[in-house]
DNA sequence: GCCAACGTTGGC
DNA sequence: GCCAACGTTGGC
């Protein structure tokens, strides 16, 4: 099992919508590291999400900017569909739908936080300073996290599965 | 709104 | 394949 952090912008999409929807596609992830994750591995022993995978759902550029919940991945490899809509801000010319350009995961909520645990206050838990996240200039939208990083903040935001 | 740190693009 | 210019992310 392999623990996953997932970035987006409440004012684009909230954990709520997410809680709402139930499921959603990821889409819209145009960075090939971010998505590269979210797919089959392309040789074998890289690092990508399985079904069945959990990630902490955060806020970015939010007040304050925070990890709010729990997902988990139902599918990997799911051509994003935004790429084939001319009009989408996402339209990718180079894609055809025999030969996708991006990809997304399928991804299920599992829960909120019992309460939000802000950038913040991650930055001043010495146990969690190896976090990618914390990382000065670290922008990847979708990054792995370690499992005893993982479970640790489980525990400081008094959340359990 | 600023800007540092990255990522991407495209000329050569 | 280098690298300058440009675009984006995201904390502050």
């Amino acid at each position: 099992m392999q623990y996953w952090l997932m970035k987006s912008e409440p004012d684009v999409y909230s954990i709520d919508k997410f809680k709402k929807d139930g499921k959603t596609l990821w889409t819209s992830v145009r960075n090939y590291q971010a998505r590269n994750y979210m797919m089959e591995p392309k040789e074998p022993g890289q690092i990508t999400m399985k079904k069945g995978d959990l990630f902490l759902f955060y806020h970015s550029n939010a007040e304050p900017s925070a990890c709010v919940g729990i997902g988990r991945i139902e599918n990997v490899s799911v051509p994003d569909p935004e790429q084939f809509i001319k009009k989408s801000e996402y339209y990718e010319p180079r894609a055809t739908k025999e030969k996708p350009v991006w990809f997304c995961a399928e991804c299920r909520y599992v829960k909120h936080f019992t309460k939000p645990l802000a950038l913040q206050e991650l930055k001043a838990d010495s146990k969690l300073k190896n976090m990618l996240l914390l990382k000065p200039g670290s922008r990847l939208s979708v990054q792995p996290v370690e499992e005893n990083d993982f479970k640790h903040i489980l525990k400081i935001s008094g959340t359990s599965i």
